[in-house]
DNA sequence: TAGCATTATGTTATAAAGTAACACTTCACA
DNA sequence: TGTGAAGTGTTACTTTATAACATAATGCTA
């Protein structure tokens, strides 16, 4: 946990956060080589690695893609809502659900540690666009 | 829809059923290799995209893998436990809580088509042995 | 605060996953 | 049987991800 370290992650969050949609791990890696040009692969799974772990962004796991978390620290709790018209990812909690998930899997005597909630389908504004 | 092509998916099929966990595609594709050496990345791919439009196969989207559907139609409610232990997928289908799920994203104007709902941790036997 | 162990970070190189574009089959129907 | 639509296979390539090792930062001990 340098400095350095630590820099990339804000930077990489900035990149994130500033995105319409998902973007994969190339496209943030591209967008930082404009100021970093020798930037690697690594570095950045390095980075979102991080990030993911604190909570910081997700991973859009149907999408091989990343965002920063939008609801900040409840991050377990929730629901990501794709739309595969425009791009645009939303994420939401969802606690009670999330409990009913954890009940359902835990009926065959599953322990439930990471939950993987997305829904793909069109957003309010695609949908009527339709 | 010919002969070959079909007999091509009841091979890939058959592959996966006989597999313990997921499979990834490069799995699938060294399996069959042994009796087909001259087999390459999109022949599977192709027919793993049509198995899982027909609901015979999933992909495990958190594995980049995939299974045989264990349930047999109703594929569009179920959920999917990943043992981080031993790698056994589990599929039940949960019809309630993907209705919940998707009143939940209704919410807010958005159209659910497709869920992707996936649990990871560890299955009983592996916990109880931890 | 010098020296060293420990851990985090960065780099090179490569592996794994997936697909575009085009060629080839197969089958339905004239 | 010829013709074209649809499906399938192949070559070549892109995208995504990581192993293995080199380097740098941190903190502990004396």
């Amino acid at each position: 946990m340098t400095k350095r370290g630590e820099q990339m992650r804000a930077e990489i969050l900035a990149v994130l956060r500033e995105a319409d949609g998902a973007m994969s791990a190339y496209d943030v890696l591209h967008r930082l080589q404009a100021s970093h040009p020798k930037i690697a692969p690594p570095t950045v799974y390095n980075a979102l690695a991080a990030l993911t772990k604190t909570g910081r962004v997700h991973r859009v796991e149907s999408l091989k893609a990343y965002i920063a978390c939008q609801c900040d620290g409840t991050h377990k709790l929730a629901v990501l809502s794709i739309c595969d018209g425009c791009g645009t990812v939303e994420e939401r909690t969802a606690p009670r659900l999330v409990e009913n998930l954890s009940g359902f899997v835990e009926e065959t005597g599953f322990m439930p540690q990471r939950h993987v909630i997305e829904v793909h389908g069109l957003c309010s504004s695609c949908s009527s666009n339709a």
